[in-house]
RNA sequence: GGAGGCGUCGCCUAGUUGGUCUAUGGCGCUCGCUUGGAAAGCGGGUUGGGUGCAAGCCCUCGCGGGUUCGAAUCCCGCCGCCUCCGCCA
């Protein structure tokens, strides 16, 4: 949601932020005209209200002929004071429906573009030369398939398409990963949480998902709740309509949970392996600062990805999102795009958005800065998605023989085990490296 | 799931025969006086929101409806919490 007075006090910064968005202008003028016939519809209520309170606290006081005179002019006020009312909440709801198509205020200095306008602010790493090393690597999914960890016909046998089981060492690695993911997080600083996975209509709608991604998210209409695609929805909720001292901020939560998206328009896209699918577990480091924070709280979190990715020898990009795929709660978005071998390309493992005040505002969350209270802001950001860090891994360290060797962050994790090895191969080698 | 009780401005609380409730008191917090400094004491302030330069005005007693000239107070629905029972990781 974006600021009402912004509508008034400045409604080019409006106009040129939905306009690198791609999105309407007409919108705006739409707003205003709403804002104005909202205003005025409060104005008549009050005033009418007002005299109506007179009248009444005036009744309470006499006695007699004078009242019942009194009581004869107020039925008529009465009914006026409903039809404004009336009017009013009309007024309100159309306000309000046009106010939630705004998406975020874009900040100055993010590229403008769409979609496939890749910014990349910088590389990280070097991939490793396959054809030096004399073979062709091989892809997740087949890798998943030699070490017995990866199994999609099960998942689609059980739960359908773009659903799999991780077993022995994958789904260990998956344990590591969060184990290593927690303690990574409470060195940055943050409280770990672990939140509800069913939230309201109330929480979805709050953190934006219930916009344009409407379409992705899956809804359990028996009992009115949504499955969260990613624990940015509940920790962003859990702080809905309080206010919190501004000398309590930043407030610093990394929350783990599965995420469940519908993948609703990506028929035929990513469909082989766990690149893209219908549920994986995530860490999500979520931060509520002042608006003033929000840009340094930013490049931390993006700090924080940075570092978690390349202690695990993943080499990486950094994007700067285009505005025209922001979506709508960020202002800014950087992504890390991991080395993916068998594509021979960097494709998306994190993300982390900047929201400012939009969330905060949906959701009631403000801050108490000496007397004066004010929407505070929202920042969230991927520390780990475990299916999609787990192909990295996987790829990236894979050996010809289809091994593949244990980041040496994650080892201690794992027992000691150096290498994952496919049942094919000898199993004294497995037996003495987990010993 | 069944039965009963409760839901007031940070916390506790008054209010329940509908009308000056523009919501009482205490705690906490805060400002001032006092003090060498502090405590105590005394005095003021203290729910949020909208609008306005300001004074002020309007909204807000879990949420949403209704009755009424008028609702914290009466009625209906929903939500949440507590107690007892049933079921169950």
């Amino acid at each position: 949601m974006l600021d009402a007075k912004l509508l008034r006090t400045d409604p080019d910064r409006i106009r040129r932020s939905q306009l690198v968005r791609g999105d309407s202008l007409e919108l705006v003028d739409e707003a205003i005209a709403a804002d104005e016939t909202r205003r005025a519809t409060i104005a008549t209520f009050e005033s009418l209200r007002a005299a109506q309170k007179q009248l009444g606290t005036q009744i309470a006081q006499t006695k007699g002929d004078e009242k019942v005179t009194l009581l004869a002019r107020t039925k008529e006020l009465s009914l006026e004071v409903k039809a404004a009312q009336t009017k009013v909440d009309a007024a309100e709801a159309e306000f309000t429906a046009l106010m939630e198509r705004f998406g975020n205020i874009v900040i100055d200095g993010v590229p403008t573009g769409g979609e496939d306008d890749l910014y990349v602010v910088e590389t990280n790493g070097v991939p490793r030369d396959f054809v030096a090393e004399g073979f062709r690597p091989r892809d997740h999914l087949e890798i998943g398939e030699l070490l017995d960890g990866i199994d999609m016909e099960r998942g689609a046998k059980v739960s359908g398409s773009r659903f799999y089981f991780l077993k022995g060492q994958v789904a260990r690695l998956e344990f590591a990963l969060i184990q290593y993911a927690l303690d990574k997080a409470l060195s940055y600083g943050f409280t770990p949480m672990i939140p509800p996975t069913l939230v309201k209509p109330s929480a979805m709608d709050g953190t934006g998902f219930l916009g344009q991604a409407a379409a992705d998210v899956y809804y359990l209409p028996a009992d009115e709740l949504y499955l969260v695609g990613t624990a940015e929805v509940p920790l962003a909720a859990y702080h809905s309509d309080e206010i919190i001292e501004a000398d309590q901020l930043p407030i610093r939560y990394a929350g783990f949970s599965p995420a469940f998206r519908r993948e609703a328009g990506s028929y035929g896209k990513d469909t082989r392996g766990i690149f893209r699918v219908h549920w994986f577990d995530k860490f999500e480091m979520f931060v509520y600062c002042t608006p003033e924070a929000a840009s340094s709280e930013h490049e931390k979190l993006l700090g924080f990805e940075k570092d978690f990715i390349a202690s695990l020898g993943i080499p990486f990009q950094v994007l700067d999102v285009a505005s025209g795929d922001l979506g709508l709660s960020a202002a800014r978005k950087y992504d890390c795009y991991g080395w993916v071998p068998s594509q021979a390309r960097y494709r998306e493992i994190t993300s982390t958005s900047n929201c400012t005040e939009f969330q905060a505002r949906r959701l009631g969350i403000r801050m108490r800065e000496n007397t004066q209270v004010r929407p505070l802001a929202t920042l969230n950001g991927t520390l780990c998605a475990m299916a999609r860090m787990i192909i990295v891994i996987l790829e990236n360290n894979q050996q010809a023989d289809g091994s593949v060797l244990v980041p040496l962050a994650l080892q201690p994790y794992m027992g000691g085990l150096t290498v994952m090895t496919p049942a094919s191969l000898s199993s004294a080698t497995a037996v003495a490296s987990t010993a």
